[in-house]
DNA sequence: TATGAAAAACCACGATG
DNA sequence: CATCGTGGTTTTTCATA
């Protein structure tokens, strides 16, 4: 269950991480392998979970969420019960993109995507009536330099 | 230019946001739609930039890139060539999937990938090398709760 | 709804290193 | 002996009439 990755390998995964849409026949092309060889490369590394699953990215201003927040979150205590509540209700909060717990002084960061500050006041209000945190600050986006979820391979 | 999106064009990103492998029918059993308002409606939200690209996400431990670093940065000075300058090396980096310019006391918070501490080490050694800032503090990822790159629409 | 064209999903064989 | 390329079949999906 190993499943090594190669340097043809990552070809491929450079072009579908990029841009999945394209044929096998496009994809063959550019990484230049025979169309079957790489079908046979896609679907190992699908099956081994090396890719994940394809989706689609949205304009997210467009769809009037204009607003992306960074949460800094300092949890007082530390007990398992915290924990699992928090997770729920990290789970059942769609404006919740991204929740990582971090090194350092900072707990827990939290990625949201909500339409403008009023929306965030929302959010922000119904996110501490949930649950418990010692401390919480906001950093708003004024505008994303770069944003992608390709990796550097 | 407006292009207006209603329900149905709603329920057919929500699918496609969470899952792009869906064929057609599949995709308009689930929205009650037939197949072909279906791909028209797809059609125009693509030709619109409401749907920008359709990628495939990796599983970034299994292809060595283990560690996820939020970097935030204070910038001395605020001229304008610095900005540029920080802009190309930020392109040219692609440890660097996420450069946000933020509100509140810290300017800019960088969303890095890399395999280890130690090859964070080496990013930034690359990245002062590059930059001037006067303030930089980096924060390691250790679990993410949620990752998603889907809109809560 | 129907339909021709395209692409995907697979299988098999022989070649290659 | 894995993986390649070639060439085939069958099925599905697309994109439009």
């Amino acid at each position: 269950m190993d499943l090594v990755v190669d340097e043809m390998d990552l070809r491929i995964l450079r072009v579908l991480q990029a841009d999945a849409t394209q044929s096998l026949d496009t994809l063959s092309e550019q990484v230049a392998l025979s169309r079957n060889a790489c079908w046979r490369r896609i679907r190992r590394m699908e099956e081994g979970g090396i890719i994940r699953e394809r989706v689609a990215h949205l304009d997210a201003a467009r769809l009037g969420l204009g607003l992306s927040v960074l949460v800094m979150i300092r949890v007082g205590t530390h007990d398992p019960a915290w924990l699992t509540r928090f997770q729920s209700v990290v789970a059942a909060m769609p404006e919740i993109q991204g929740a990582h717990r971090m090194t350092g002084d900072l707990d827990y960061v939290l990625r949201v995507r909500v339409a403008d500050v009023a929306d965030y006041d929302r959010f922000y209000k119904a996110l501490i009536g949930r649950v418990d945190m010692a401390d919480i600050s906001a950093s708003f986006v004024m505008e994303d330099i770069k944003d992608t979820t390709a990796l550097p391979i």
